[in-house]
DNA sequence: CCTCTTTATGTAAACGTTTACATTTTTTAG
DNA sequence: CTAAAAAATGTAAACGTTTACATAAAGAGG
């Protein structure tokens, strides 16, 4: 591989002259770059960007964590902010935590030492010490789907508590009044704590006793919204409608309360967290609470790129997220607006299937 | 921020010494090795992993090329390279080409720029000059999901044409003679041609006319399968089943037919290929062929980081594919054969779903 | 206690750029 | 045509490691 030394010494110039030609044509003679490009060319010169990330402190590299590229959600954040930094000039070096706090910690401390120069973080770990590290290091960083409001950290989010509310407040408007949540575990992100706050206000403010046996908690994966939905339906009084804190759990909800025979929505409403790219084709098409997971992770590498060049103020980018009402919600078969009847002793016969 | 410099300093070293103790610890006896630790501790010393790569023309940095990381198999490959990688301490820069020749040009090219020290592509130019170019230039490189079976290139892959044919045979076996195919653009790729070519000659076998208004081919997306499966509906003689050279175009096909209004797998069977995670969760669960997206992404990067230490012969890896029957599939409804009994007249209580 | 071997440490050049500063060349204008 | 200003180019140090080689220290055997 040939270097600027020796292009340099083809083309008859120095060093300077051909770092120069790269980095500012325009501050070389034409005649000079016509020489040195052609000199370039005859030693198939080949640039060398860690040299140069070497000399000037700046890899021109940003790291890029979540927890999770299988899901899709974090998948579509990804290629937002893969194409930004792309059409910016910037790599990507992408690592997954599979929702683990010491993986991500792992990754970041190795991401430091490749010396990117900034990191967008889906993190599992909000109020951890990693997070105030990089603050005291001046780090510039963003937290992507983050549920940090106020603080001294950039952030790119939405309003999980109010996306809880707002998918409750669907579910009650169509006459639901036993409405489950599957939550992904409170212990390892608090995206879906703050989503399940919004679902326990929105009960209350409608007079709706919260029921704690309506709750589960699981993991963020498919199969946990399977298992979950069976545990929620093999309850006493089972819910009518259910609320799941992602599209990938409602996904697996879904598959579940098909398997235990029921039929959607007639029999049991469901709304997801997301609006992942495949929501409108799941059968039913997935009613949810639309988070702009491309256009998030967009801004958040623009915001880092930005913070980046001039460290400034953190910012505070909460987007907007919004009820897309599909097929998987409907209103409950038997509508018990009085008190009086008793829901588990209606002759529905398809309460055959809950079992 | 101190370097090792600043820590020799203080422990009365030299920076050879501070390096051993980083790199080959045992090489260095006991006493001096606790006086560099300490010292590190005390000027809160951060190794430059760049400032390595760049003294060792090594960056430990492989780059991914990727058509697309919203399509769920790309994703889990992306996943098991990753996992790999990570357990070898390698980073991992992923780039999303779009099914663009040029983009994965200019994303390969980046890429070697920034000293990336070999490169897993699935590529979307099989034949073109780029792949030349990393041959005749030594870059360790493998092909992912890539259809080459010989030639002087490392590969994991999947026998395609022999998916297309399984694919197919399932559909006939079954009793269909009217089978469309939507394919993924050749010109784009040609992993769907190969599965077509395994469905036409599958169909050859078995004396069934091959008709090219049953083939569409079309984007690698979603809403190309939607908008395929509704052309084939529209002909006069539209097929009883449908092969999708990939389960996320079949996603799209089966919310194409339904809005056409056919009921699945009834009025149509569908076959896709690849089972993506969220396959047997769709409905109806998704009959296809399944190649270990995961693993292979896996095999590839072990294959990879084989190869960047020890060059020799390129190695091709075919992974097993095979069929998963789910519920996507099932007889036609009226079978086309001379045999006297019509399958619809079954008294199956499940054709009562069917409305 | 001395020599020989082994082990630990130090020295200094190298990796391929960038860049502040110095120097030369070109341009401008009188 | 010349001096001054402006533009182009050159010089050389710096970036933070690694590593071949040289040197010094420690251990072994007599």
């Amino acid at each position: 591989m040939s270097t600027m030394r020796d292009v340099a010494r083809l083309a008859q110039v120095s060093t300077a002259t051909v770092s120069r030609v790269i980095n500012s044509p325009d501050s070389v003679r034409g005649k000079t770059r016509k020489k040195v490009l052609r000199a370039m060319k005859m030693c198939n010169y080949k640039y060398n960007a860690l040299a140069r990330g070497f000399a000037t402190k700046k890899s021109n590299t940003i790291g890029l964590i979540i927890p999770n590229i299988n899901n899709p959600v974090f998948a579509e954040s990804t290629l937002g902010v893969q194409e930004y930094a792309d059409e910016k000039q910037i790599k990507v070096i992408l690592g997954n935590t599979s929702y683990k706090v010491s993986q991500e910690e792992s990754l970041i401390k190795a991401l430091r030492e490749s010396q990117v120069d900034g990191l967008i973080i889906t993190t599992t770990n909000p109020k951890g010490e990693i997070i105030k590290t990089l603050i005291t290091e001046k780090i510039p960083f963003v937290l992507l789907f983050s549920t940090v409001k106020g603080g001294p950290v950039s952030v790119v989010g939405v309003d999980n508590y109010r996306g809880g509310y707002i998918a409750t407040e669907h579910l009650i408007s169509l006459g639901h009044n036993r409405i489950g949540m599957i939550a992904g575990s409170f212990s390892v992100t608090d995206r879906s704590y703050h989503r399940w706050h919004g679902y326990r206000q929105c009960l209350k403010d409608h007079g709706i006793p919260y029921n704690k046996n309506l709750l589960v908690q699981t993991g963020y994966s498919l199969s946990g919204g399977r298992d979950s939905i069976k545990q929620l339906l093999n309850q006493e009084l089972s819910p009518s409608a259910v609320f799941c804190s992602n599209d990938y759990i409602a996904l697996g909800a879904i598959k579940g309360a098909r398997e235990a025979g029921l039929s959607l929505p007639e029999d049991l409403s469901i709304v997801g967290f997301d609006d992942m790219p495949t929501a409108s084709y799941m059968v039913p098409a997935l009613t949810t609470i639309r988070q702009p997971a491309y256009d998030m992770g967009k801004r958040a590498c623009e915001l880092l790129l930005q913070k980046m060049e001039n460290p400034g103020k953190p910012e505070q980018h909460m987007m907007e997220t919004k009820l897309v009402v599909r097929e998987s919600t409907a209103a409950p078969q038997e509508v018990k607006t009085d008190k009086s009847e008793n829901y588990w002793t209606s002759s529905d016969p398809r309460t055959n299937y809950i079992l």
